[in-house]
DNA sequence: ATAACAAATGAATACTTGCTCATATATTAA
DNA sequence: TTAATATATGAGCAAGTATTCATTTGTTAT
């Protein structure tokens, strides 16, 4: 038996039906709801906020993330990848050496933002 | 064989190690890193991102929610609590029914801030 | 008491994800 | 050329996650 809400009851709870429809109007539309939890899972991983929060100092190569967070490269090259994808960080060759740098002037505001709140809690 | 940074090489690198040791200094600290990702990955779920945006707007049931969202009731529930124990909703009984509303200030700045970045990119 | 409704919850499951390992590619030096 | 270094990448796997289903709890009405 189906449990979706529309089977149960059309107007049995309390809740006022009336400007349902208006909110539903005025939500997000689905496709921006969908790119702000992809946005969103981007700093849902513990390696990716910390390499968020070392590139925020300065720009660093692949080996340097490597040695400050204590991870196996292939690991820290993943995640730059995903970061890249997502148009997070950016990526300056030189040689054999490849420097990542933050490639969203957004991320470092809400970044702050989200640390100051979770300080003062 | 390991992959450890450390392991392969101490300075080959191009990388200016010199200040690697302070930028590991001045990066965030471990438990807050930790808390930061958590924080995100609850607004990593397209779910619990249309639950913040219908609240956003105002108060609502279980019930209110199932249908705004077209879900299952016990969908929205596990959601939902997911988000009290993450503190971001709050919860209020009224009778049957249970209404929930924003039990964090800074999510809806943090919501709009990303929103407009994400329509203007 | 019983029935009806709103919400919560545990278990099961299909799906996702982050890491490791092995290997490949690219660049530089000898 | 070969060797060494820096990074990238595909496969595999262990751990995590969001939903559904079935059931339970709490509340109101009859």
């Amino acid at each position: 038996m189906s449990q979706r809400a529309t089977d149960v009851c059309e107007d049995t709870c309390g809740g006022s039906d009336a400007d349902l429809v208006q909110i539903k109007s005025e939500m997000t539309e689905e496709p921006l709801i969908q790119d702000m939890a992809e946005w969103f899972k981007a700093l849902s991983d513990p390696t990716r906020v910390k390499i968020i929060s070392a590139l925020i100092k300065r720009e660093l190569c692949v080996h340097d993330l490597s040695d400050l967070l204590d991870m196996g490269q292939s690991a820290v090259s993943h995640q730059l990848r995903y970061l890249r994808n997502m148009r997070m960080v950016k990526r300056r060759k030189v040689g054999k050496t490849v420097y990542y740098s933050l490639d969203d002037s957004h991320i470092e505001e809400i970044f702050q933002v989200t640390l100051q709140h979770l300080k003062h809690k």
